[in-house]
DNA sequence: ATTATCTATAGATCTATAGATAATGC
DNA sequence: ATTATCTATAGATCTATAGATAATGC
């Protein structure tokens, strides 16, 4: 059963969205190809008409689980405009959340599948690696300070205090816990 | 071959020292129960006299790596006594080394293992809560702050710091980028 | 006629267990 | 006699592929 170009397409799109979702979700490893194309309306098969290769798919989920972050920090940015300092405290409410937290198919990449990327091949890595600098230069235009030097030396720490801060937040056992992480690294930025 | 109670007892050791670091360096499901039994110089048949699953021995190993960083944070901080602020700049200066980034199977198992922890069952996610809780005390007695709540608060905020700087240096794939995240956390710090 | 998807399966790997083996410890 | 370990394997799952099917697009 044949489809049209655009539905391949689409059908190429879908598999990608259930991807950047289900492996933040569950792990690179923790999602098969199989249940992948099953959560994307296709039988298994199908898949490697669209992608060379499980890692393949990785790398391609990988880049549009960090652009959607970068977007959704582009989008609370422009939302938050005019007060000052308003910007990023924007963004860092929204990454230091408790929704944030719980909903780890629709965060931050780099806090869902950072370690595990890391032990990934080229594709994977290189993928990652351009979202955390796309991430970066949009942070350092949020953050305070006078050189470029300075504001791109704090918005690398604050990307630091926000990935550690939902890594651990999601770790803990205990909501208490969990929150109070939150909390100490919202009042650690210097969003203020 | 049966071997004596005591011999089995270090080999429950060595199979928890194998696990604690190969877990930490493949991923929990990067590595299979006869890899690690392999790693620690048995068959996997034997496993199960040891620990009643695999996910038994992952709680125990996170347990165990867990403790080795809480233990190594102390005795920086003990031969750092003395220099005002010393203690938390060994620590600090420790985690964020470009060998702990290039160490993943000895260092950090909330930098390693959090992520994929958060997905795991009960056993995993409390041996790294108690994990979690440990440093964080210890963390508070070394950071600057005049009130104890002043310092817990700091305490977590730097272990947020230090946990998302080796995430986002081991997961860059770029050595330029990867050290000036280290470097920007470390000058992020109060450890000053 | 071409080709996107589906069915079916090969080949590898993984957790867990059953039964055999051989050394300890009463 | 007990029991820690080993050998062998069951049963499940995973990636990838081969060949069949059926709808598109020249």
């Amino acid at each position: 059963m044949r489809v049209s170009k655009q539905q391949m397409a689409e059908n190429r799109e879908r598999i990608l969205d259930a991807a950047a979702q289900l492996f933040r979700e569950k792990g690179f490893d923790g999602i098969g190809v199989a249940d992948l194309m099953k959560a994307a309306g296709m039988t298994h098969g199908g898949f490697y008409g669209h992608f060379a290769s499980k890692e393949d798919l990785m790398a391609h989920a990988v880049e549009r689980s960090m652009e959607g972050g970068r977007a959704l920090a582009e989008q609370l940015a422009a939302g938050a405009a005019g007060r000052p300092g308003g910007a990023l405290a924007a963004v860092a409410d929204w990454y230091l959340s408790c929704r944030h937290r719980d909903e780890m198919g629709e965060g931050c990449a780099v806090a869902a599948l950072g370690a595990d990327a890391a032990r990934q091949g080229p594709g994977v890595r290189q993928a990652i690696t351009r979202g955390i600098r796309s991430f970066t230069e949009r942070l350092a235009r949020l953050v305070p300070g006078g050189t470029e030097a300075e504001r791109r030396q704090k918005a690398l720490a604050t990307y630091a205090t926000l990935v550690g801060a939902l890594v651990l937040a999601r770790a803990a056992d205990d909501d208490a816990l969990s929150r109070e992480v939150l909390e100490a690294a919202r009042a650690a930025l210097p969003a203020a």
